[in-house]
DNA sequence: CCTACCGATCGGTAGG
DNA sequence: CCTACCGATCGGTAGG
């Protein structure tokens, strides 16, 4: 379905080098997580790939830049879910946020390790890159506060601060990246609906016990 | 005040020795919450210190019992705290959790970097001390269950799964110690209440706008 | 408690 | 002549 309609020009060959590119972030990522951005070694990262070391700078710069790639994954994805949520015209603050929240959480699962290595090694980052992040970050809780000023304004929320409201919604969806176990006693589903009560009470909405209802009311 | 009262055998070399080893685990945590484990070198910290490397190697093993120190430091004073407040024995729920809350950032705020770089260094511990730690903070989430289990039964508080419920209000909780910056906009005073209105009303307790009169109540 | 020094390993790059 | 890649090795520095 891609080559033949190739918006870009050499288009095969460009989707090769970003799957490339994935693939050697994906395989990174997962060896920051286990041993750390300083503990794990290009030629590490290369063996996971039966390739050589040289094969990986020519699809990046340096270490560093690899590890930038890796950070800016989970704000991208959270940003285009706070956009995609902005679309429905016609529902209310409530349905957004709980939109949001269960978008976010499908990300968290996903990409695990990506967020929790920007968490962990945003120190290695240069300064400027970190700073972009940090800014991306900063987007999002402003986004996320103007849909609580919305609520807020519509007398479905009771916010007293919207922007550190937003901050800890923001938190307590990120904890669960930092300690979530795939092998854990949680299911993913358990933990989507704890986190959406946990969000929901903060803006002041309580969730109807048991909390599936909520997911009925959306769908 | 401490020389005549000695509990222990020989006093005073026993306060020099714990002396050194919160000055050299002191400006450990800063090196390594400024340049992370594996990029602070003993050198760096002997220097800051204006002692020679062989000199920390008297007071730790090596470098990963430094760190060990440097994480326990946060969940060891939190579990002081849980266990402070379970002392009032003629108080309520309400009351010991708003406690708890305080307590616990003022320790966020004093030992932020020791907190940090727990989270972000943890897996350079080794894995039995790694554990040990981890068990702490699972004591420290049953503890906080416990309070919230009384403020349930009490028809304080309005909690699904108490367990959960406890470990996102560590996640709160923790959460500021990664964004807090002491040049940032917000006061200290102006995020302990945010974060006790956020805790309240993930227990299910709303609190009044503003929120000093929790506080009023409380003293 | 220091001076002096080791065994090992890192990120990044040369020539072909 | 290029892009994509390999075998080998560099200078510099880490923990101990």
């Amino acid at each position: 379905m891609s080559v033949a309609v190739n918006i870009t020009q050499s288009s095969l060959k460009h989707e090769v080098t970003d799957f490339k590119r994935r693939r050697i972030r994906e395989e990174a990522s997962h060896l920051f997580f286990e041993l750390g951005y300083e503990g794990t070694t290009l030629d590490a990262i290369a063996q996971r790939l039966e390739v050589t070391k040289p094969f990986i700078y020519t699809h990046y710069a340096n270490k560093a830049e690899l590890l930038y790639d890796i950070c800016q994954t989970g704000i991208l994805q959270s940003l285009a879910a706070i956009e995609q949520v902005q679309v429905g015209n016609d529902d209310c603050a409530t349905d957004r946020l709980s939109r949001l929240v269960e978008s976010v959480l499908d990300i968290i699962f996903e990409f695990q390790n990506f967020i929790v290595v920007y968490e962990r090694e945003e120190k290695n980052l240069d300064s400027a890159q970190a700073r972009e992040i940090r800014e991306y970050r900063s987007l999002f809780d402003h986004k996320l506060a103007a849909i609580l000023d919305q609520g807020q304004s519509a007398g479905e929320f009771k916010i007293v601060d919207a922007l550190l409201t937003a901050n800890t919604i923001g938190g307590i969806m990120t904890w669960v990246a930092l300690w979530y176990r795939p092998e854990g006693k949680r299911t993913r589903h358990q933990i989507i609906a704890h986190t959406l009560r946990m969000v929901m009470s903060v803006v002041g909405v309580s969730v109807p016990w048991p909390s599936d209802s909520i997911e009925a009311a959306r769908q």
